[in-house]
DNA sequence: ATAAACTGGTTAATATTATTAACCAAAATT
DNA sequence: AATTTTGGTTAATAATATTAACCAGTTTAT
């Protein structure tokens, strides 16, 4: 019935992002940061924890000089969000 | 779509002890404990958390010589579990 | 009756986590 | 060529959570 909750997941800021990726698979650095309203020291932070999890991918890159980061959501990411999903149901009445 | 999550009731054990007293009205500390699997220590510092907000109620008695400390759910309680349902069901696609 | 162990907690210290503030390299603008 | 802007990172600080030590009283065993 209630289940140890992911604590990857339950933060607010990384939930979010996880929440985005799941629908759009890939996502830029700054749109992540406009979505989400984090500040860019915590959303590099942030990501880089989910990375080291496993859930998503970070990839480096450049786009017209300027560096890109662009963010992947792993196989391991999106088990992880629907093992959270169903965990929090118990919390949650649903 | 994504509205902050009430930073009082994200955080798993307040959550699993609301999530209880909104089913219950009334529980004992100790019952909470073990349900909870919390520490004495932590519990009684979050339920003192929760009485802070207004979200819970501490009743303390006696029982057959022992302190008793009974925690209600209060209506802003009740009010604000079923806002952080409605707005986390927007990290997770429900 | 008294020491030892247990009940039902609280409080203070510590560890963890999150947020912000300061910084960096490179590119663009004035 | 100095200043500002982009796209971030890292170190310092603030907020949270957890544990460890304690307290007041009770029960049990000696």
């Amino acid at each position: 019935m209630l289940n140890d909750l992911d604590p990857i997941l339950h933060s607010q800021l990384r939930l979010s992002i996880i929440s985005l990726l799941v629908s759009l698979e890939e996502a830029e650095f700054v749109y992540l940061k406009e979505k989400t309203k984090a500040t860019a020291g915590n959303l590099s932070l942030q990501l880089d924890k989910l990375r080291e999890a496993g859930y998503i991918e970070i990839i480096k890159t450049f786009k017209k000089n300027y560096p890109l980061t662009k963010c992947k959501i792993t196989p391991k990411g999106i088990k992880a969000f629907e093992k959270y999903v169903n965990d929090i149901k118990g919390y949650l009445h649903l």
